[in-house]
DNA sequence: TCCTTATATGAATAATTGCTCATATATTAA
DNA sequence: TTAATATATGAGCAATTATTCATATAAGGA
């Protein structure tokens, strides 16, 4: 028996694919990316911003949600760059980082769109 | 003050913004789609599906994990239509389902390396 | 200065979730 | 039939996480 999974039939077969299997960090930080879109205040947020540029209180108010809920969110968009936000006054209006945000949303809505 | 933001610059555009917004089902859904992706473990099998069509104890073993947890993990993507099984004998082979997730996983990808 | 508005944030809570462990089912071999 | 193998699954647990609430900060207006 050559590999740990005790598979007789695919022992070779999955040790060539273990062998070109991309490296634990970037496979968890492509799942990290995902799961910042896999949230829907986080998502509604996303296609609000790819709509038009918005303060916090607008978020808010087009997503349903409270200032504090969508404040805490848009941290967590704007670490993980895919917003990024302008100070004017003392309002801060967010907006998309750049196109792949869009692309990615848009992959996603046709694959829901599509089962 | 026109809307419940209490933001006066925007409430206007806000209202526009929050009128063309998709369904509030619909981006439940893209978000419950990136959900799937957004896992560390989902993410390595999908990623070794894609090098190659595989059974439950070959994934296992190539993501380091337990049969057990990989069979829950393969449930969940099944549900979710990302992946499809044939049973040969007492062995259960798992493919992706179709080029679309390879697509989603490729941009993500794409994103991930270009920050 | 005092008040209001816009946003940010820490703590607490509730809900979700991924894993482990034990066990069940199914198939094949002896 | 009995044993071994491959997979599936329910229960329990630990960790993560999204929200709420209270409060802090910052800017503008009265």
């Amino acid at each position: 028996m050559e590999c740990s999974c005790g598979c007789l039939i695919n022992s070779e077969l999955a040790k060539k694919v273990k062998s070109k299997m991309l490296k634990d960090d970037i496979l968890f930080e492509i799942a990290e990316c995902f799961k910042i879109f896999g949230d829907s205040t986080r998502i509604k947020i996303i296609y609000a911003l790819k709509l038009s540029e918005l303060c916090v209180n607008d978020l808010a108010f087009i997503t349903n949600s409270t200032q504090s809920a969508i404040s805490h969110q848009l941290r967590i968009l704007k670490q993980a760059k895919l917003v990024k936000a302008k100070k004017i006054g003392k309002v801060v209006y967010y907006s998309l980082k750049d196109n792949h945000v869009i692309k990615l949303f848009e992959i996603g809505r046709e694959h829901v769109e599509e089962l």
